[in-house]
DNA sequence: CATGCGTGGGG
DNA sequence: TCCCCAAGCAT
């Protein structure tokens, strides 16, 4: 599943070319007729892209038109509160952007004097603009040929080049970042960027690309693989789950109750007291009590709490549970925690 | 470099 | 129900 070193294609100069052509005659057969691409006014430009970061265009769309309609020009807007604008902002979220958006309107209105800064490199030292949003503004106003590098694009190079490394990686980041330099085709950057996210959206799309309509479909690494499904690749996000774990402390005849662990699962092939998984700090049986307090165990992505509980008898339940005195029990190889409370038991 | 930040929609 | 995704950025 998980490829770490890939060879995807490197693209030639011919085939650069012909990716950015092929897309470009897509995009102007294609594209959505979208009223903040047809201005080149850095101001609106600005606005739309900070009002689409990670928002999609039919959320995002309604206020751009109010914000346009309130706020005409950068000064008008410098000029509001930051309640007004947060008014407006309400409901999209990510309220970061409206306050960003208001404060960098100050900046250009008072420290640029007005003027929008004009280049990739200016414009990223902005709050609230990036590497995406910088890119997008030098190329679509002031024609600047840098390559915007967003999650349409990502998939759009993914897919065509087979590129499966983790997109989210800093290893991904050149790898995709390089690839979009070399496609761009620096006389056309505006239309060209227009063009890879527009054919990312509406073509090379995330559930169901229409690769029987793409004109890419022969020079497509995973349409010739039919990998679509798996690529872009991002690594799974480690969620830190919450375990609880109570061990039931069991002695009959001197001898305690201990399982060996199946190895499917950590600890696999060590031995343990009788293990009871619940989804709380509370008893997992009717009588029994708390020997110790609940011990917090981190492993990569799970947060455990052990437990150990006194318990008279074995819940009937539990099966091939082996009994083992207190020197077996020494001799046997245990996880860290069933160590450490064996050793506490022992000096009571 | 991992994480938090919002909301709406789809599988 | 849950997870992923959508024109990312700041910390």
């Amino acid at each position: 599943m998980l490829a770490t070193s890939v060879s995807h294609v490197e693209p030639s100069i011919e085939l650069a070319n012909l990716v950015s052509e092929k897309v470009r005659a897509w995009y102007s057969a294609n594209q959505r007729n979208l009223s903040f691409r047809h201005t080149k006014d850095p101001y609106l430009i600005w606005l739309s892209e900070i009002i689409l970061q990670q928002t999609q265009v039919k959320q995002g769309l309604p206020y751009y038109e109010k914000f346009k309609d309130t706020f005409p020009t950068v000064e008008a807007l410098a000029g509001a509160s930051q309640d007004e604008v947060l008014r407006l902002w309400q409901g999209l979220g990510y309220y970061s952007r409206g306050r960003n958006l208001h404060h960098t309107a100050q900046i250009i209105t008072e420290a640029h004097k007005g003027i929008f800064p004009n280049s990739y490199t200016e414009l990223l030292k902005l709050k609230g603009i990036g590497s995406y949003t910088a890119a997008a503004i030098a190329s679509f106003a002031f024609g600047e040929a840098v390559a915007v590098l967003d999650g349409n694009v990502f998939r759009v190079l993914a897919r065509l080049f087979g590129v499966d490394t983790d997109i989210t990686s800093g290893a991904g980041k050149r790898i995709f970042s390089d690839l979009a330099a070399k496609i761009l085709c620096p006389e056309q950057s505006a239309m060209h960027n227009y063009a890879m996210m527009e054919f990312g959206s509406q073509l090379c799309k995330p559930h169901h690309p229409d690769c029987v309509n793409c004109p890419l479909q022969e020079v497509c690494v995973a349409n010739q693989k039919g990998r679509q499904r798996e690529l872009p690749f991002k690594a799974k996000k480690i969620k830190l789950k919450e375990k609880f774990f109570h061990y039931l402390v069991v002695q009959k005849d001197g001898l305690y109750a201990f399982n060996k662990r199946d190895d499917s699962n950590i600890w696999a092939g060590l031995y343990e007291f009788p293990l009871i998984e619940t989804l709380s700090h509370h008893a997992p049986l009717p009588s029994c009590e708390l020997l110790a307090e609940p011990k917090k165990h981190l492993l990569i992505h799970q947060k455990l709490w052990i437990h150990f509980w006194q318990v008279a008898e074995l819940p009937s339940a539990s099966s091939s549970t082996g009994w083992f005195s207190a020197q077996q029990i020494e001799t046997l190889p245990k996880p860290k925690p069933i160590t450490e409370f064996c050793a506490k038991l022992c000096k009571i």
